[in-house]
DNA sequence: GTCCTAATTAGACACCTGTTTAATTATTTG
DNA sequence: CAAATAATTAAACAGGTGTCTAATTAGGAC
């Protein structure tokens, strides 16, 4: 699974195919700490602190504070863009002609999944919807090479499930439901200040239920 | 309009009433600085030599960087919830049971109108995406101080029009709007890799027409 | 003109940043 | 056991950070 052909560090260098579970550590920890604070807001320090490790081991394991990054962005990413693709092979083992709204929920399960899955879960999350706010060529570099070749696969197969549009269309569509799904998960906690304190009407599993009609509703349009 | 009850600088302080146009100049700047680099990316000496003035001139005109985040932050900010206002009174004046997809465009035209005015109106677009990708306290505050009172207005009118939907969900469908939208006016550049090159065939126009059909059929979902 | 105050500047200040170094401890290898 | 290498550490490094200070210039009031 875990490559890992980083760290080139001179004297002592890490083995390069066990994960020592020290580097795992300190990958988890710099993920909470770039979820919270952003990538210049992020402390190598801090890193270290939560890890309980000493600053310098962060070189040592996983190189410069870009290179930490876009590994603590790789591991998990990679891991979500696997599970979508795996639901979208099963969903089209199922039925040749999937409906609109079960691919949507093929695309959303595996985030939904990992959101609920911890505290570490949320903090990608967190991580995520920053990566996707962020101009700079290294983050646009990472969106697209991580995500985008899972999210021409569903623009292709929600495209034979909405014969009306075109295929830009469909692609425009695609990235409004990005945008909503990543958001929603990313700011849910704050609903409840626009409906005045009570969200807990709405059971979690029903909250997913929610955005997929929505998303389906949405992409069905016109 | 600028109360600007900032900067208590201790020998001289500028004069509290006009606005210098050196003050406005260094907002120009840091709104760019921290729309391309976040708030702990940005240096106060990039925005000062972007503005072309002195980096001392930042503190004696808008106080520390946190004062001249949020002092950026508002100024427009207030400006589109205005805006959203004065849409919202006109559109009701004018059909006291508005439709959903009206609603809809009332809400978005100021935010895309100021992202079509030009790089400064574009940068503010990011610096929007990015505070709402932002769990701190204070990023969490100034969106619901400026954001929320509107919203909460918009949830009321929506609610009235949707009236399948409790008042939670449709504070929910609101939240799925806000994310769509600034996510796709920050993403849209990116659109191109996701349709193989081509989005030209959608007029700009266009964007804004499909992404209101997009919300107002996942608004009136189910 | 002089005086007073606002505007502006260069430079320093104290602190924090990511990263490296050289030394020390632990682990494996023969 | 020794010897070699990997893992870990404390301390320092060079450079960058926001902010402040003291001095200088500009602009009006009288």
């Amino acid at each position: 699974m875990s490559a890992s052909k980083s760290s080139r560090r001179k004297p002592g260098r890490p083995k390069e195919t066990d994960s020592t579970d020290l580097r795992d550590r300190i990958l988890d920890a710099a993920e909470l700490e770039f979820a919270d604070h952003g990538y210049s807001g992020a402390r190598m320090r801090d890193i270290a602190a939560r890890a309980g490790v000493n600053p310098a081991l962060i070189g040592y394991y996983n190189g410069s504070k870009g290179e930490l990054f876009e590994e603590v962005i790789r591991r998990k990413g990679a891991r979500i863009a696997a599970a979508r693709h795996a639901n979208l092979d099963a969903l089209l083992a199922r039925t040749p002609a999937p409906r609109v709204r079960e691919i949507v929920r093929a695309y959303l399960q595996p985030q939904w999944d990992m959101k609920e899955s911890g505290p570490l879960g949320a903090a990608f999350v967190r991580l995520q919807a920053r990566l996707h706010a962020e101009p700079e060529a290294r983050a646009l570099r990472l969106r697209r090479e991580i995500y985008d070749p899972t999210a021409k696969r569903y623009i292709t197969v929600l495209a034979a499930a909405l014969p009306h549009l075109s295929l830009e269309e469909v692609s425009l569509r695609m990235a409004f439901l990005v945008g909503t799904y990543l958001f929603m998960l990313n700011d849910l906690g704050r609903l409840s200040d626009l409906s005045d304190g009570q969200v807990t009407t709405l059971e979690k599993e029903a909250l997913l239920d929610h955005l997929q009609r929505f998303l389906a509703a949405g992409l069905r349009a016109e």
